[in-house]
DNA sequence: GCCGTTAATGGACGATCGTCCATTAAATAT
DNA sequence: ATATTTAATGGACGATCGTCCATTAACGGC
């Protein structure tokens, strides 16, 4: 059930040895999928160490303790929901503002980016955020990186459009709020979440605000 | 800091005596104060007493165990919410369903619904949920209320306005996903929300999708 | 092939976790 | 006034928490 990066990476069989790297790698992971699929609340070092396939002692050597490694888990985190989302949104120069601004969307809706375990460890992160300071500088570099992504093509669509920057703003903060909502939704019913609709559904609010854009 | 619903109901000073009610209610109240502000992870059995000021064995005597403790807070939460969200959108049986709606995007974002204790709460309780039937229960019923009072109003919009009943279902689960958007919005930033700004916001994507309606 | 370095181990430690129960004392019934 | 019922207390219990360290073993330099 681990997802490792590199399965060839995976910690450590009986014979492999002294491989520091895959070891602090293979305790951010567990650590992930013990906040995934027992909550944060049940991640204890000894569930993390038993994940890992690990000795009690690796946190204490690799990371310094326990915060240390949440903290750790939740930059990695971090950046690999940007790193693909950088790679699901690079159009080219050429693309158009209403087309990177789709990407975006659907990108934050791909089944890549939005999935249980995804949400769960984003949910429990951001939770966490208000009483822990290091969850909490790459949680918030998330949205800020998001917001300017988004900013930056809606500001030239109302360029464009010759409408005011005002209404670049405001879509720009709705668009996040429609977002971060489905991520929500999506978290609250798993089954009965449709990615099509979520991603048509922004795509209407989107063309009430600029007629005769996105679409339909 | 503690907000219990009637102030001379506060447990017990030492003088009063016996009076299961209040302590159940004192317990229940420790435990969401907690949540909100040291999170779910640190609420203990010990800080929950300790806020409530009784002795350790009342929780297994009120209760049978920390577990439905934190059921009956998430039913009490999700109940505090309710009234406060029918009292504020009762507008009478002649109101537009414009009125109506409006009327539910200003409560869930007023400030005696969002605020610092009901947003730590409610998301504390959404990550809890996928792991704890008993806070599932209560979290889902609190979207399902929501949405059917949004549907109806939205229905009767379209019929009033002959659009398809297909629009009025967009425009609840996008207005849902904006209001649920808002909280995570305002939780992550709580100094640098704008209520009035969220309010206008979501008028402005109606506007969109009801072109004519809702103002500007 | 020996030695210094360091990754890795796993148990010990005190603190705290949630549960439970013997006891006390207030309210009610007789 | 006495007996019964039950709210409330607070400490004991084993389990588990996160941290730390003495020890083992794999590696790189000579």
């Amino acid at each position: 059930m681990k997802t490792l990066i590199n399965p060839t990476e995976a910690r450590a069989s009986r014979t492999a040895k002294r491989n520091p790297d895959a070891s602090r790698l293979a305790l951010i992971e567990a650590t992930l999928d013990s906040i995934a699929e027992d909550g944060i609340a049940e991640t204890s070092v000894s569930r993390i160490i038993e994940r890992a396939g690990l000795s009690r002692g690796m946190i204490h050597l690799h990371f310094g303790g326990k915060d240390n490694l949440l903290t750790a888990a939740a930059r990695q985190f971090g950046e690999e929901y940007y790193d693909a989302m950088d790679r699901m949104t690079d159009l080219g120069p050429e693309a158009s503002p209403e087309d990177q601004i789709m990407a975006i969307v659907r990108a934050d809706l791909s089944e890549e980016l939005l999935n249980a375990r995804s949400t769960k460890i984003w949910h429990a992160f951001r939770g966490a955020s208000s009483s822990h300071p290091g969850i909490a500088r790459y949680s918030s570099t998330q949205d800020e990186k998001l917001v300017a992504k988004l900013k930056r093509a809606f500001s030239l669509l109302a360029i464009q459009c010759h409408e005011s920057p005002d209404l670049a703003e405001d879509a720009t903060s709705g668009t996040l709020a429609l977002l971060e909502g489905m991520w929500v939704i999506y978290l609250t019913d798993i089954e009965g979440f449709s990615r099509q609709r979520a991603v048509d559904l922004i795509r209407r609010f989107l063309s009430g605000l600029f007629p005769g854009k996105f679409g339909v």
